[in-house]
RNA sequence: GGCGCUAUCGUCUAACGGUUAGGACGGAGCCCUCUCAAGGCUUAAAUACGGGUUCGAUUCCCGUUAGCGCUACCA
């Protein structure tokens, strides 16, 4: 039974490389018939925030990915604590009695790595428990092997086999000074009892990995899976972080930009993965049926913004490539919370509201763009831009609408065939071209000098206010 | 400084050791057309550098360079 986990600290808002990271453990979980569990890696309380767990909520439920299983580190100090007992009991780990360096790191590692601080190491047993005793405060350190030619090794499903010297790995803090357990501990140990089989994670943790895979032995647990992911890079080729990057990095930035999530989940699976054949435009269900750890890149990958726009020039795109052709009965409550959310009333019933989406939907890039370019169809009041003025301005472009406003008003029927035969009626009878009017109609309806074929605009904009607006020109 | 990871068009990427190095976004141009999109077509644009191995290297090996990551009582 295939378990991933996706464990975020909650230290800020949901960033892009971590859900991406949430998005493959998905795909992996879900295509081989494994749970997913979201676990809150919040041990360091000095910096977790409630407002950044919301976030981390807003963000992953707009994905609308799910998820099985649910915990939050902070709850399972306990376990934590045992398993740093066990270690130390196997005389795997000690007590290092330093104080904490603060500023400045001065330590002495010049020309080599820091593995210990001095002498702490060598504190005997009975000193060391007659301090703890007096309660002199200290961090429990893990004792890394040093004899010559430790090798510490993990195979990883992406970056192949990892090998490093022992000697080259510090001795990691197991327990901080207050008595939480550090990340590596508490991951480590939370893993094991989660029984999780992969790890799925950014490849900022290779080297952490070793740790892990130190305390993994020594909690006598096998190792599961490890496979990790090409960083996510900005353009300046630094690693994503939100104090350098602003907005641009979370996941909401492309929500409240109109962003519908199939389209972002697309555009974040291509950031160092590819179905190798060629395919751009994903379906979810597609790109979980494509997904495989085999194909994940190792380069790291650039997530393309600048400072006046924060969105990636192939993720809208891809969000318009969705949006024309995602199922419209799925995208139709997107389009109304968009509109509500702008304050629009929208009369329309559930059927005529779909075709009138299916009918504008190709032109539009975001959700957004339903509520300005768009806002003629669903709204009574919009503004007249500066090009559908110019159409109206034509040579008796306003009196052709007025005219075939009054037309239309004695047409029995009104449908797509009979406003275009009033239409081009009206045109042969003036003797002007059928253009100047569709174009000059077109302009009257919705405020827009480009938009749907002008006789599909009638019917979407209903009689009534078709005749109104051509009528007050 | 130490350790590790990486290197194909501007960006995302494809290429059993043999291709005119392919696709996509973005750019330029054309076609279509009642407008604008869409769509179709065309075009510019890349294997970081240097050595090997090989009949043949984008691909394998070594080195250089560059970038990034880790090097906390953060995760």
């Amino acid at each position: 039974m295939v378990r991933v986990r996706f464990a975020p600290s909650p230290t800020g808002y949901l960033h892009i490389g971590s859900a991406r990271t949430f998005v493959f453990n998905w795909f992996f979980a879900r295509s081989n018939g494994g749970a997913v569990i979201l676990r809150l890696d919040d041990t360091d309380i000095e910096r977790n925030t409630e407002v950044s767990v919301q976030s981390i909520f807003d963000g992953l439920k707009w994905l609308g990915l799910s998820w099985d299983e649910y915990y939050r580190q902070s709850d399972r100090s306990a376990l934590h604590q045992a398993a740093a007992d066990a270690i130390f009991a196997k005389g795997m780990a000690y007590r290092d009695f330093t104080p904490a360096h603060q500023g400045e790191d001065n330590r002495p590692h010049e020309s080599g790595p820091w593995l210990q601080n001095p002498g702490a190491r060598e504190v005997s047993p009975e000193e060391s428990d007659r301090r703890a005793a007096a309660g002199e405060p200290f961090v429990l350190r893990f004792k890394v092997p040093r004899g010559s030619g430790r090798k510490v090794a993990f195979p990883d499903r992406v970056y192949g086999p990892q090998e490093k010297d022992a000697g080259d790995i510090e001795d990691f803090a197991l327990l901080r000074s207050n008595g939480a357990a550090t990340y590596h501990l508490a991951s480590c140990a939370d893993d094991v009892d989660l029984k999780i089989t992969h790890i799925i994670r950014g490849q900022d943790h290779i080297s952490n990995t070793f740790k892990h895979v130190l305390i993994f032995e020594a909690l006598g647990h096998p190792l599961p899976e490890f496979a990790h992911l090409p960083l996510l890079v900005a353009p300046d080729q630094a690693k994503l972080s939100k104090r350098r990057h602003g907005p641009a990095v979370s996941v909401t930035t492309y929500r409240d930009a109109g962003f519908v999530a199939p389209a972002y989940i697309n555009f974040i699976s291509l950031l160092g993965w590819s179905p190798k054949d060629n395919r751009e435009q994903m379906t979810v269900p597609e790109l979980q049926e494509a997904f495989t750890l085999d194909n994940v890149n190792r380069a790291s990958a650039t997530v393309n913004f600048t400072d006046e726009d924060p969105i990636d020039p192939k993720a809208l795109w891809l969000n318009s490539q969705h949006l024309r052709t995602m199922p419209v009965d799925m995208l139709a409550p997107e389009v109304r919370n968009a509109l509500d959310r702008a304050g629009i009333a929208v009369e329309h019933g559930d059927a005529s509201f779909a075709a009138v989406v299916d009918l504008i939907r190709a032109r539009y890039q975001t959700l957004h763009d339903f509520e300005s370019k768009g806002r003629a169809y669903f709204a009574a009041d919009f503004p007249m831009t500066p090009e559908a003025e110019a159409r109206l301005d034509a040579p008796g472009a306003r009196e052709l609408c007025r005219e075939l406003s009054q037309r239309l008003a004695a047409v029995s029927t009104f449908t797509e065939e009979s406003v275009e035969q009033a239409l081009r009626q009206l045109a042969t009878d003036r003797a002007v071209k059928a253009g100047v009017i569709i174009n000059a109609s077109r302009a009257a309806l919705t405020g827009q000098a480009v938009g749907p074929g002008a006789f599909a605009i009638f019917t979407a904009v209903g009689r009534e206010r078709a005749i109104e607006r051509l009528a007050r020109v």
